[in-house]
DNA sequence: CAGTGGTCTAGACCACGGT
DNA sequence: CCGTGGTCTAGACCACTGA
């Protein structure tokens, strides 16, 4: 029941306590919740005001409803731990590896499709690859599943005078990937940078990436620089937070 | 106007025009929407429908409520970008001077207030510092602020034998900070790894650093070891993700 | 004071899932 | 088929903002 002279509003009222039972176990993860009909009864409040009270936990990302089976505690999910700063030449030979590599070792069938396009650089674009606006970039568009689901998204893009006649602007980069064919070219790698933020994802990458409410992506736009500091190669991946960690390590020198 | 033959729900279809006109910029950051009123005019539905499609554009960050005062475009926040790998001991001298001074740089009059507690180990700090569960690790809660607003929330828990007799027990840990002390204790830093994700904030997070409604927080935790890889520091640090954006860098090889 | 968003009600009908 | 969540209405009153 709720206190209607508390002042606080009464769907938050009905929030903090299904959270409370939440955390203290009452409801496990992977339980139902009580329908909102017997919500209704237990609380003294209407429906509406029930489903305000749900969906506050449901945008913190705590319970998740399935239409026509009932509100359910979100279960910690599988996380994958990516580790960076291990980029280093006998890495890449493995290529793509680290994603393909990982998963069938976890007994994934895993898979990636790539579409390779070319687009003139926009403000960002341009910018990070250090070049002017307008300029041919080559963009390597790439989804990641993992059981058939999409796990990942990776945009890379290039300066197309970079990648002309290279296997960088095939479908498939052939051996050690678009690295190892910047470097035939003459490219070598001299050292990466990664950027990490977090956001709310997009309609369309909520849908793509099956991410339902209250869980926000991870954005990670990786720029590899040459042995001279030109920028070569940046990379914008998009990751569901619920699933993803990401480690870096450095020496304390 | 909405379709309704269209199958697509009414606040969907307002929720997916509003969004368009904003990126399309008719409706320009930090601009006012119509009124919620003059909405349900335009569209044709109840007040309840065109606020659910409201709550959809807040959930995904792209505006925020005023009471009184209007739905507004959020403007993009400031962004502070955070170096890491540069906690060389060369950097350290100038200590917890990275947040200082870095603020002070920007003309922020920033502060940083720190409480020490102690308890004992729970699973996750027992694993990440190699140690028992119950073990005694010492507390430093520290809440980090500028122009008086928090901006970022840190604990750092040590295990007690590390820190007994030494001033990271106080609240002012000295010239050079936490890393400083435990140097001299005879715990140089070998390495350090970082770990980030994101997810929602719990409510007491999103009141604390004053986020609202669709804005995730990233969270680092940074653990630094010694140069035997005993693991000295864990350090959970909780950001709010639409004014922080962390660059990682290493060698190509 | 008028205009804004915030809360709440008491219903109604629909779409989906599992029996 | 029944129980579930999903959508929607037509109001009502409150709390806050700014002129």
């Amino acid at each position: 029941m709720v206190d209607k002279t508390s002042g606080v509003p009464a769907f938050r009222q009905v929030a903090a306590d299904l959270r409370g039972r939440i955390e203290a176990g009452e409801y496990a993860p992977g339980t139902k919740l009580p329908s909102e009909r017997e919500l209704v009864e237990a609380y003294g409040v209407s429906r509406p005001t029930i489903r305000d009270a749900v969906n506050v936990l449901r945008s913190e990302g705590l319970v998740t409803a399935e239409h026509g089976r009932g509100v359910f505690v979100r279960p910690p999910a599988m996380i994958q731990r990516l580790s960076r700063s291990r980029l280093s030449r006998a890495a890449r030979e493995r290529d793509q590896g680290a994603f393909l590599a990982d998963a069938a070792a976890k007994g994934f069938t895993a898979s990636s499709s790539v579409k390779v396009r070319f687009e003139s650089a926009d403000d960002r674009v341009a910018e990070t690859l250090a070049v002017d606006v307008g300029t041919e970039v080559t963009v390597r568009d790439r989804v990641m599943r993992a059981n058939g689901l999409i796990v990942q998204l990776a945009v890379s893009r290039l300066r197309r005078e970079f990648t002309r006649g290279t296997a960088v602007e095939e479908v498939d980069t052939g051996p050690g990937g678009t690295y190892a064919r910047l470097e035939e070219a003459g490219y070598a790698i001299g050292h990466f940078v990664e950027h990490v933020g977090a956001r709310m994802p997009s309609p369309e990458e909520a849908s793509a990436l099956q991410i339902d409410q209250g869980v926000p992506v991870v954005t990670v736009t990786r720029v590899a620089y040459g042995e001279d500091g030109t920028p070569l190669e940046m990379n914008d991946m998009v990751l569901p937070a619920d699933r993803y960690e990401l480690s870096y390590e450095w020496p304390a020198e």
